[in-house]
DNA sequence: CTGAAAGCGCTTACAG
DNA sequence: CTGAAAGCGCTTACAG
């Protein structure tokens, strides 16, 4: 970008600079303050054994030049990506995007940048084999939602790659992670608590064959708790939502035209709760009377049409996982587990029974 | 990253690929087809002058050696650095990352990085003249919501940046537009048609000295609209709603608390729209009923929960940007307006005044 | 159509 | 604490 043509205001150009033809480089800094390429890399970086007089020179000239490093050549030179990959299963959930909006967050303010990917059945092979874009350049992989049981944590963690999960935790793999199952009997207790004795469940993700945990694990809890109060979960009370707005909608459709339908769900993302509001409108229904609604998540929308949900902090477990992994590229690498706190945020979608 | 340890399954080792440490560059390639470097690099690029033979060749090294390019080195290299900056005055807000995922999408596609900025009043004069990050390395910046009238506009065709606009339409800068005024019209239109008096205002960035015109050409539609019909729009029937859910919010309860309520109201943005909806229960009032909202967007929400709104094809805007971005980094880079169609989609939020 | 070689702008042992 | 110099892995005139 050059100096703005003429005019006043905040367009302007910035008469102070002096004329260059193209940037600065390195060596434009070396010569303005009389110290070798090398003296300027080191000032530039922290290096500790800089004298504090060259460095304030290096520090001048730099000023002057409006200098700034080409970043393609720092990472050619030093071998450094200074990139992390990231691997959802769903880029266009809120959930996902939110996570990554904490990831950029920090991971921008480090200069590190984000490869960002999919990891549908038919890619995930190749991610950890090969795939063009992470087989190599990228220093960490950041893994939301998972899709592997016990036997493939194993084999991720004896990757040479360094490796953070989103969302729950793996053997021997550093996570921040949140429980599940806790999050799924939050939901199923206090509906069951409101009196309800008809309750279905909707998850997703069943025949993607990726991301399984996440679901399996909610689902595990919503039933346990059910069992545990004595009532049953027929299977036609299990309906796949596939994680998105127009599966809630499908689900509730489903659910709604059963011969005896529930008079509560719980499903495992508000935006599948989201696209069951118009289900519930289309029969006639009002939430929160007619039918009880929870969902998980507590998504911006949630709070303003009042819908009861487990609340996860989506956001800060990004920015977390991030720190994390910039911790492991530093070689503080210990495995660890940070465990989220989850809670039940009651609001005007659940109400007793009609 | 490295073959995996053992086991079966998709986290397997390919045992196919030969034993490398690490990765392989432009000179095994080279090697194992028997040419040179420079042939490689040419085969790859699909540079026209590569006898057919030879570029077979290639491509067999290539796919033996899984040879991806280090694309810092290629940029260096080259003095290309593929990287568009994309700035907006709030990234949070659906609108922005509906967009930015659109240009994301055809810039990955490309191979191009994006480099992602804000814009508030205290870094937009910096982006121009020097920001750290956009000053070099940029091929383009794509504009979201541009903060400039007809002077700052001409200002920034004289860059010598290529710019795109996404939004709405400056002179002499290439854009992806969508016609404000007459979008804020249809509103109002159609609130008059259902029989509304007293119609409110909500939008936003009145204090913020950015992204003006979005709301200025959007209030314009609307009071004309108002004023062709012969209605009134009192000063405290506009208010600022921060085109956020909270700003809506407390826009909703302000309208609300008024003596003389109104009994219909356009918001801006279908975010702000949500965040009344709680204001409104909060009043023991019904949407659609007793105070009728029509928004601006048609956020995924919307139609789940019934809202009237103006939609916009966000997604394909980002697209259309991006692509119109790779176009003029081309070569082919004629000015171009390219208007997106804007229609209102009735919904349950706005109904006949009580 | 292809190759030898310079060069992109940094970083980093290696000396001093 | 600092400098000279090699090298990172590509691309691209320049010859042929």
């Amino acid at each position: 970008m050059q100096a703005l043509t003429s005019g006043e205001g905040p367009w302007d150009a910035d008469s102070d600079a002096p004329a260059l033809v193209g940037r600065a480089t390195i060596d434009d800094v070396a010569r303005e303050a009389g110290v070798s390429t090398a003296t300027v890399s080191r000032a530039l970086r922290q290096h500790p054994y800089v004298a504090e007089s060259t460095r304030q020179r290096v520090m001048t000239a730099v000023e002057r030049l409006k200098y700034v490093a080409n970043s393609n050549a720092a990472r050619l030179a030093s071998g450094q990506s200074r990139t992390v990959g990231f691997i959802a299963p769903m880029l266009t959930s809120w959930y996902t995007s939110e996570l990554m909006v904490g990831v950029e967050e920090v991971l921008t303010h480090e200069r590190f940048d984000l490869l960002i990917g999919t990891a549908n059945s038919a890619s995930r092979e190749r991610i950890f084999r090969g795939d063009a874009r992470f087989q190599q350049h990228i220093d960490g992989v950041i893994l939301v939602d998972v899709f592997c049981g016990d036997d493939g944590a194993r084999r991720l963690a004896a990757l040479d790659t360094p490796i953070v999960v989103l969302g729950e935790q793996l053997q021997r793999i550093t996570s921040v992670s949140v429980d599940n199952e806790r999050g799924a009997r939050l939901a199923a207790k206090h509906l069951i608590q409101l009196g309800h004795k008809r309750i279905a469940l909707v998850g997703g993700h069943n025949d993607l064959d990726v991301a399984k945990n996440v679901p399996t694990e909610r689902a595990k809890g919503f039933r346990d708790t059910l069992q545990a109060a004595g009532l049953r979960l027929p299977a036609a009370y299990v309906q796949d939502g596939d994680f998105t707005i127009p599966g809630g909608h499908r689900a509730m459709r489903a659910l709604l035209g059963l011969p005896k339908p529930p008079s509560a769900v719980f499903f495992m993302s508000d935006e599948m709760a989201f696209g069951a509001l118009e289900a519930v409108r289309d029969a006639g229904l009002r939430v929160g009377h007619d039918v009880s609604i929870v969902g998980f998540d507590d998504h911006p929308v949630a709070g303003p049409i009042g819908l009861t949900t487990v609340r996860q902090p989506v956001r800060e477990m990004g920015r977390l996982g991030a720190r994390l992994m910039l911790d492991t590229l530093d070689g503080f690498g210990t495995v660890r587990h940070h465990p989220m706190e989850l809670t039940l945020v009651e609001r005007i979608s659940s109400g007793r029974p009609a």
